[in-house]
DNA sequence: ACGGTATATTCCCATATGGGAATATGTCAA
DNA sequence: TTGACATATTCCCATATGGGAATATACCGT
């Protein structure tokens, strides 16, 4: 069956490094695909491909100005992303409180050492 | 060249949607792949592969336990993902708060219908 | 209508996929 | 050692890719 295609959701799409260029690019900003092309440098018939993927999903919005197509971020399509995301974030606190927990007990009771030497033990 | 391999980086590893289900599954326990291939209703070769995948950028972390490989996910990999889709946030929050003052807007001039009447107008 | 600019699409190709089936590796128990 | 269980890997294949080059489409000014 091959990889999901990358018109199937957001995920997908911002698989793809030039896609997530192009978003931080075109967020809070709107501009004609030529100035995308030659701010990231890339072929304009690559960047028209990377826009449609991102059109498709939601990822960006479009607007036509005489023979131009301004693009712009439609950053509300990121936050699902974000949630997703967020939701692993309890997860990593508990592990950076462990971290730091066992940091401190081995400051405690081993020698007053730094991590970078102490991390070559055992 | 085709897509990136999806061994390159998380954001790549993600996009595969049973991959983000072994994720989920996996935050906060540790599961022998048996376990999470039932769980999730895939085959047992499929879920060694996604975790793999999953086990080279890091999302998830092994331990060996006799016989059986116990997974659990690595939260703190996820959290580059999580910042990457905050960069956007404040361009989603600009945006809502767009939508509400045109919202209030038509509110105070407008007849006091209901969003979901007003959303039919114009 | 014409030429020119701005984008989009198509074609071709090397490559990366994910699933299924079969098989290999590893570890335990008797 | 042998056998059974738990995972990992390999092979094959249909499919989706992204880039480059060439071409099509759309819109503008004259």
């Amino acid at each position: 069956m091959a990889r999901a295609s990358t018109t199937s959701d957001a995920f997908n799409a911002i698989a793809e490094p030039r896609r997530r260029e192009i978003l931080s690019y075109l967020a809070g900003i709107e501009r004609p695909v030529g100035e995308i092309a030659e701010a990231l440098g890339l072929e304009q018939p690559s960047v028209s491909k990377h826009l449609r993927v991102l059109k498709d999903v939601g990822l960006v919005r479009m607007r036509c100005q005489g023979r131009q197509k301004l693009y712009r971020t439609n950053a509300e399509a990121i936050r699902p992303l974000h949630q997703w995301a967020a939701t692993f974030e309890r997860y990593w606190q508990h592990q950076l409180t462990r971290v730091k927990a066992r940091a401190e007990a081995m400051a405690r009771q081993g020698s007053p050492q730094l991590d970078s030497a102490k991390s070559k033990e055992k």
